[in-house]
DNA sequence: TATTTTACGTCAGTCTTGTTGACATTCCAA
DNA sequence: TTGGAATGTCAACAAGACTGACGTAAAATA
């Protein structure tokens, strides 16, 4: 309805720019997950299965606990994924030496491979629209993805920055 | 494994970056459908829902093929949304003057009512990371994100722009 | 040592949201 | 007048999320 200025460094912001933004968001995650999303059909794979590969590869030795946590699914839905992932070896189990209750999770060279694929067809996108518009606003980008994210989400994006 | 260096105007981009650049769209995305989610769970309405009524509030007097190209789900996927949404007193149809076969969709006062509800909420929160880290970022915020989408995205997007 | 808690797996059932395929209706335009 | 476009709808199915309940092994603790 009208432009909303309430706050005194916000001048900047009308409800317009800020539909933008939603609406960019929508859109752009479309795109983000376009390229990895043609692949995995060809392997009858999901989105499930290329987000529980990118975090055990990024976190080799990952507990299932932790990897739900990061994930934020229920452990039923994890276990389905994980299961056909083990049954395809692609990804192992091994019980943990410190404490026997806990799995750790890690790639095989064919997940590996897999997970490769994947990445670089994500990432070519991301480095185009990176090489298009410049450092500076990928500085911008990264700052209000960070700012948008829940505060518990935001330590564990932390945290695998600094791993 | 190495860092990637093949472009000349990519030096600053490694793996690592790139890899940074995924998950926080993997991340800062949950943030993003957060709030809205909870609202919905009230009404027993999904995101399917929200973004049918955040489009139709957007455009309004769209017709569904139009709006069939901005979701980018079929017919049948939609129409069950529609359904609902026209059952619950949400959404209105009316018979094309101009072609009598297309039905354009409105939002009715209940719809807007609740429309204004998700939207402030989901802009509440875009608001605060915009707040926190300043118009500069927000410009490159939405140049990513706008290189990131497919070509027919961007196109759309830029026409709901000008609208 | 006995009990409780934790980590994990699994079975069963449900829901939302997407898909394909087939078919009917209305109606514009050639 | 007829072909094709815009739309609605029925049916069947699948992925991927959920809850709830139950079982097992192992660690932690009382």
């Amino acid at each position: 309805m009208q432009n909303d200025r309430t706050g005194e460094s916000l001048l900047f912001l009308t409800d317009e720019q800020l539909r933008q933004g939603i609406e960019a968001m929508f859109f752009a995650y479309r795109g983000f997950t376009a390229d990895p999303d043609r692949i995995l059909e060809k392997y009858n794979y999901g989105r499930a299965h290329h987000r529980a590969m990118h975090f055990i590869n990024r976190v080799p030795g990952t507990n299932v606990n932790n990897l739900l946590k990061i994930l934020g699914v229920t452990k039923q839905s994890l276990n389905r994924v994980l299961r056909t992932l083990i049954q395809d070896e692609l990804v192992t189990l091994k019980i943990g030496t410190k404490d026997r209750r806990e799995r750790h999770l890690y790639l095989t060279d064919k997940g590996k491979s897999l997970e490769k694929q994947l990445s670089t067809a994500q990432s070519h996108r991301m480095r185009e629209a990176y090489r298009r518009v410049g450092p500076d606003a990928v500085t911008g980008f990264k700052k209000v993805l960070e700012a948008m994210m829940d505060s518990k989400l935001q330590v564990t994006y932390k945290k695998l920055r600094s791993s």
